[in-house]
DNA sequence: CGCGGCATTGACTCATTTCAAAGGTGGTGG
DNA sequence: CCACCACCTTTGAAATGAGTCAATGCCGCG
């Protein structure tokens, strides 16, 4: 069959929100994996190193980043219970990732169990693929926050991207990282994050009740920038 | 067994480049397969649309784009010959895809076709992961690509990649895309690419052989901007 | 020939980077 | 319990780089 594809328009319509698949879902593959215990800034994996292992976040939290050739670093992807990392189709990682808190645990399984299992048990490999989807989907979005023109915008969206995936249901709060993980996720200057913050809460779209600590008030002006 | 994450200090080293699974390799999937032949500019998906089909390129080029509420482009992906698209998660599409030149073919598969297969054939289904997964480093790339700080680094680590994804073996002649497609892919404004080249070309990077011809003089000094 | 899309260039404005310094915060050990 | 320290955060001032607006040039094509 062949058809002949029609010249639309573009009609413009908000990206949608998306669940990733996940692992666990599947026991048979947890009495393969090693579990790794971590402090604060402890290396899971590093750039470079030959790649063997997907990895499945189980608590805490844990960023993903590549170190450019002049030494900066850009944050790839903040990981969260339930996501997986560690794909790639080279022989070596092309990223590094750590903890970024205290008790942060991660299981770690070999490709060759996870391929072994896939071969037998389809819907566990449908899982694998979901998870590596869903970690394009971040990719996408981060890069789509990476793309807004200027700093008030990335870091308004950023916001409201953490209160979507950090927010613990409160609807109003989020409990983001350091300054200058997000000067790294956004590739902008720690000053930058800094006065956008500051410009966002002078605008009312936000309230700084602590260092740490985030009120969301506009939510659509955040998303407008 | 559990392990303990040791503190490592980072090691740079350059990422590497990668090779994408196929869907081609399975002949299977190939009778299930429409086939859709494009004119310049004409639309594959559309963002919004309910997501029910992989695409496969089978030659031309295919550009995967978002368009933001402000109504500005993103382009997400280029898509050459071999390339898979079409993931997701959600119910709708996230982004819009459309042909960059006349005689552009792309096959369609449905979601169906596609998983029912992986359930009897794992080494198809591997193929499938692998592709997500090669979309996934494109987008890990072009993000470490807009994260650089000046123009001239952007353009030059484009071109670079451009070089390596679109170069017909020939090692100096890349040909690229119009300035407003590299404009919109890195999120930067035309005026800028334009200039970002007359910089490089009058610091001996590159030389502007013709409007849509680029030939790469100095790659060290592109990569580094 | 004239039109539309693409590319370049200039001038101006303004945001971001950079450099510098000063306040905060939390944690550790005395 | 306090003091110190490392790290994080904010703020300022200066320089530069990118965005914007505007105009011109350049093809290829009908």
């Amino acid at each position: 069959m062949t058809l002949q594809a029609s010249s639309y328009s573009s009609i413009v319509e908000p990206r949608k929100r998306f669940d990733g698949g996940t692992l666990g879902q599947t026991r048979a593959i947890r009495p393969m994996a090693d579990t790794i215990i971590c402090h604060r800034g402890d290396c899971i994996c590093l750039q470079g190193d030959p790649a063997r292992w997907y990895y499945s976040v189980d608590s805490g939290m844990v960023v993903r980043y590549a170190i450019r050739p002049d030494g900066r670093r850009q944050i790839l992807d903040l990981l969260l219970p339930g996501d997986i990392f560690g794909f790639t189709v080279c022989s070596d990682y092309g990223f590094s990732a750590e903890a970024m808190m205290d008790g942060t645990t991660v299981w770690r399984v070999s490709f060759q169990h996870v391929d072994s299992l896939s071969r037998s048990d389809s819907q566990f490999a449908n899982g694998v693929r979901n998870a590596a989807v869903a970690s394009l989907l971040r990719l996408e979005e981060h890069l789509l926050v990476m793309g807004r023109v200027t700093a008030p915008s990335k870091v308004g969206s950023f916001l409201i991207e953490a209160s979507n995936r950090f927010g613990n249901q409160s609807p109003e709060v989020c409990l983001p990282i350091s300054r200058y993980d997000i000067a790294d996720y956004l590739a902008i200057s720690v000053e930058t994050v800094s006065r956008a913050l500051g410009n966002l809460k002078h605008r009312g779209g936000i309230e700084l009740t602590g260092p740490r600590e985030v009120k969301i008030i506009d939510r659509d002006m955040l998303e407008a920038g």
